[in-house]
RNA sequence: GGGGGAAUGUCGAAACUGGCAGACGAGCAUGAUUUAGGAUCAUGUGCCGCAAGGCGUGAGGGUUCGAGUCCCUCUUCCCCCA
């Protein structure tokens, strides 16, 4: 009998008569009928809003420097200040937040600041449509995502807040770029270099992706530019070394192909007029098999190796593979294209004159931009040759087989034997034994040399663009390129710059910034009016977080000393080739010129998924599927979101939001609230020492799975044992467990396990139970691992690798007990039947499994 | 073409070193609460079958007393590099 009443104006209902009651399949005696005050409800705003006030006036998120406790350094990438923090962000942050409130709980002085990368081209593309200064939009936007973040409630330390388009950072940017340049890491180049005919400016390989731009998507083309470098190839062998790193193996395998590293010989072959052709092979081994030459289109040797016969179809050629993007023109699945040039080479091994061609698979910018043929031994040489009836020539013959140019059909890369190789015939190619005996021998002709050869390139930093760092030389006719004297940093970004959607920046148009004089001979100069990539910023911010205000340098060596390396840092895997090579670069560098003596940035890393929306595509506007976080807080509240998100799947692997699922939180949240506020005020009473004994199993089991899943980043689960729990505590509730003095304590611990994911629910919980604030300030609960283990279980009894029944027995009970306890269920001898036991397999706690036959 | 990852109910997913597949949640169904419900509570819910029982982790094979998990072959999808 169920009913209720108000009693000064709080509903109040009464429950269950006295008498037996079916409950959750059990039959229970209430021995007295109780009445039960109603939970008032839980107003998400109120109660967020109210904590979020609280700890900032208690300044609960500054950390201190100096502490008794270990450190931690946790980081989650900053964003860009786009004015909106998006669902993105919340999957980034909310879990980051989680695991870093849990380490605090967990004894650790946890540094977790949080920042804006502010300088990019939104911001100047809004000025140009919109005639707002880029700084007045960034700022502005800053501003906005400050609050959406506070309504997150993470537990940012705002003290250390770091803005990077303001002079107080950039004009580090500045000073390291001159240190870099005093340390020959910077250099200025003429390259062919990337072009991004939409945002006007020239971009890094990195930032290249597929042909196409990596911010907008546009096809990017080739440009011979002078430019500023970072010799980041400097630093390849170094960069290779992921072993005092623990960071995903994709991300150390994605880093690991880019920088492509690869051992093999520089070889000079000669055209007939002695130019000297340098070609980068990793077959030494295979010179003898070299047929032909191809060089790429753009190499400067066409021009003048050229004949007149063929002049005409050649330049017709150049041309059409210049329009060819860079995929196109690297696919192997496309025909072979080429053009005869009319010229000869020597090949320097054996004095063979080889044709030279040209063809668009060979690029400019990968090796020397010229290769030596073997269509024997490699693929596409294979096709190319077949196309144009080029000859083919085995040089590695297989072990235990034979090759014939006229049978095969396909190119053999494998490996075998040396043949048709003068002197070299008979030697084996396996293990490089062959590499390493040619590369020998080209070493003492004189016509190679042992190289390695790396597929990425310098870094380019400069930038055609205006919201960005300075780059701070001035360059003077009789000086050249004067770097600015320390002294005069930062280089500011002048304010009422000129937005004029001319692809011309408007630095080169601001005449007071433009023209200066030049710092060594006094003489009228002008500025270099190319920006840092904003890449650079990114590069070393975590280590101005731990003093953003230090003035006698970027980083501040006596908080460097206690704080690095980061030791936990989170974001998304997009940047595993751009950022994250780029922040490893900049430690080595910063470390090479005595900034700082760590060798890798982030020992731990960690790429969360990507959160899609309900069709499953890429969130985006044009296509309506963008889930709002704001309108999600105003509704549900900010711990209802985090929930969810952590609880949707595993939190690398992300997947589509589902607006329905989030329901199953807020359910969630509601019964946490709606058992504390019911039942914090019960006073002790009789219990049932078995459903006490429960009660304390099921709050120790709690606190070690959810405590394990936080430490593992599996959030999902640990979402799920938090609602086992509160199952657990509802059905316990029923059985009478209220009365137990445990209780209180079990309703402690579950804020406890909750204050890392849902923080502002766990702070009113706790404040609810009487405890005095912060629930942040408490350590997490320990649990009796004794409490831990089942002593006893239900197993399965198998006969013949199949469930034919169940049976309660000890954990650690001896094997022909358990034999006899199941050779007493019926459905057991039934299936054994008359046959004979031929073995009996039985793991303690885990299976029984009778093999009869 | 090479390398890496993935495939489990209607859906998101769980499953420790091989040991009861489907925890937790969503959805659905039935019932309760007699104003209503996109509220709450209870019960059920892999498939076939009235049942006993059988079948089930992309497909096929193998190892094993026992395989989602290990091995081989294949299919599909995602990512990276060519």
């Amino acid at each position: 009998m169920k009913g209720f009443f108000y009693f000064r104006n709080t509903r109040i209902s009464f429950r269950r008569q006295a008498g037996e009651h079916a409950l959750y399949g059990r039959r229970i005696t209430v021995v007295t009928s109780e009445t039960r005050v109603r939970a008032r409800p839980y107003n998400a705003t109120t109660v967020e809003e109210k904590w979020q006030r609280a700890w900032e006036e208690a300044a609960l998120h500054s950390t201190p420097d100096e502490s008794e406790r270990p450190k931690w350094y946790a980081l989650t990438m900053y964003p860009y200040p786009s004015g909106d923090l998006h669902i993105g962000h919340w999957y980034a942050m909310a879990p980051s937040d989680a695991a870093a409130r849990f380490k605090r709980m967990n004894g650790y002085n946890v540094l977790f600041p949080m920042g804006f990368d502010a300088f990019g081209l939104p911001a100047e593309n809004a000025a140009i449509k919109h005639n707002v200064h880029p700084h007045k939009w960034t700022m502005s936007n800053i501003e906005r995502m400050r609050v959406q973040l506070r309504s997150m409630g993470g537990m940012f330390d705002w003290d250390r807040e770091i803005i990077t388009c303001l002079p107080d950072y950039y004009k580090w940017n500045q000073w390291l770029f001159l240190k870099f340049l005093e340390h020959d890491i910077a250099y200025r180049a003429n390259a062919p270099v990337w072009w991004c005919p939409n945002c006007q400016t020239v971009l890094a390989n990195e930032q290249v992706v597929d042909g196409e731009c990596e911010r907008c998507h546009a096809q990017v083309t080739k440009r011979d530019l002078t430019q500023w470098f970072f010799r980041i190839t400097n630093y390849a062998d170094e960069l290779l070394d992921f072993s005092t790193i623990d960071w995903p193996e994709r991300v150390v395998s994605m880093q690991r192909n880019w920088i492509g590293r690869s051992e093999g010989a520089r070889v000079v072959f000669k055209s007939e007029q002695d130019d000297p052709i340098e070609v980068f092979t990793t077959r030494p081994d295979t010179l003898w098999g070299a047929t032909f030459m191809v060089l790429a289109p753009e190499h400067p040797l066409v021009e003048k190796l050229t004949t007149d016969e063929q002049r005409a179809e050649v330049e017709e050629y150049v041309s059409w593979a210049r329009r060819q993007t860079e995929i196109q023109r690297m696919s192997t699945e496309n025909e072979k294209t080429g053009v005869f040039i009319g010229a000869y080479a020597v090949n320097p091994v054996n004095n063979e004159r080889v044709p030279i061609w040209i063809a668009d698979y060979v690029l400019m910018g990968y090796g020397t931009g010229a290769i030596m043929a073997v269509p024997a031994h490699d693929q596409r040489d294979f096709e190319f040759a077949k196309q144009f009836a080029l000859p083919i020539r085995v040089v590695i013959r297989p072990e235990g087989s034979d090759l014939h140019e006229t049978t095969m059909i396909e190119a053999y890369p494998d490996e075998g034997v040396m043949v048709n190789s003068g002197a070299f015939d008979g030697t084996p190619t396996p293990n490089g034994e062959a590499v390493a005996r040619v590369i020998e021998w080209l070493e003492r002709e004189g016509i190679g040399s042992g190289e390695i050869n790396y597929r990425f390139r310098d870094w380019l930093i400069s930038r055609q663009r205006y919201w960005g760092s300075p780059i701070p030389i001035i360059y003077c006719d009789s000086c050249g390129a004067v770097p600015v004297p320390e002294e005069d940093l930062p280089v500011l970004l002048p304010e009422d710059a000129e937005f004029e959607p001319t692809g011309v920046s408007p630095l080169k148009t601001h005449s007071s910034f433009y023209n200066t004089t030049c710092p060594s001979c006094g003489a009228a100069a002008t500025r270099e009016t190319d920006t840092l990539d904003t890449f650079m910023d990114s590069s070393w911010y975590q280590y101005r977080f731990l003093n953003p205000h230090f003035e006698d340098g970027p980083v501040d060596p006596d908080k460097a000393g206690k704080w690095l390396p980061v030791d936990q840092y989170t974001g998304g895997i997009e940047h595993a080739t751009m950022h994250l090579l780029y922040a490893r670069f900049f430690t080595k560098a910063m470390r090479d010129i005595g900034l700082l003596n760590i060798d890798e940035p982030f020992t731990r890393l960690y790429n969360q998924g990507i959160i899609l929306g309900e069709d499953n595509e890429k969130m985006s506007k044009s296509r309506g599927n963008v889930v709002d976080p704001d309108e999600l807080v105003n509704e549900l509240g900010a711990d209802v979101v985090r929930l969810y998100l952590m609880f949707i799947a595993p939190w690398d692997q992300g997947g589509p939001w589902n607006s329905r699922g989030i329901a199953g939180i807020e359910r969630f949240v509601r019964r946490v609230w709606v058992i504390t506020d019911e039942t914090a005020d019960v006073r002790p009473g009789e219990v049932d020492a078995g459903v006490e004994a429960e009660l304390k199993k099921s709050m120790h089991r709690a606190i070690k799975v959810v405590g394990d899943d936080l430490g593992a980043f599996e959030f999902n689960t640990m979402v799920a044992r938090l609602m086992e729990y509160v199952n657990d505590l509802y059905q316990l509730r029923e059985r009478g467990a209220t009365a137990s003095p445990v209780w209180n304590e079990a309703l402690r611990s579950l804020a406890l396990l909750l204050a890392p994911s849902a923080p502002h629910l766990a702070e009113e919980v706790w404040e609810r139970l009487g405890q005095s604030f912060s629930i942040h300030q408490q350590p997490w609960p320990e649990y009796d691992p004794a409490l831990v283990v089942e002593n006893t279980v239900e197993m399965a009894v198998q006969i013949n690798g199949k469930v034919r029944d169940r049976i309660d027995t000890a954990v650690d009970a001896a094997e022909d007990e358990v034999v006899k306890q199941a050779m007493a269920s019926a459905r057991v001898r039934e299936a054994v039947g008359d046959k004979e036991i031929r073995k009996v397999i039985y793991v303690p706690g885990r299976i029984l499994n009778i093999v009869v036959g």
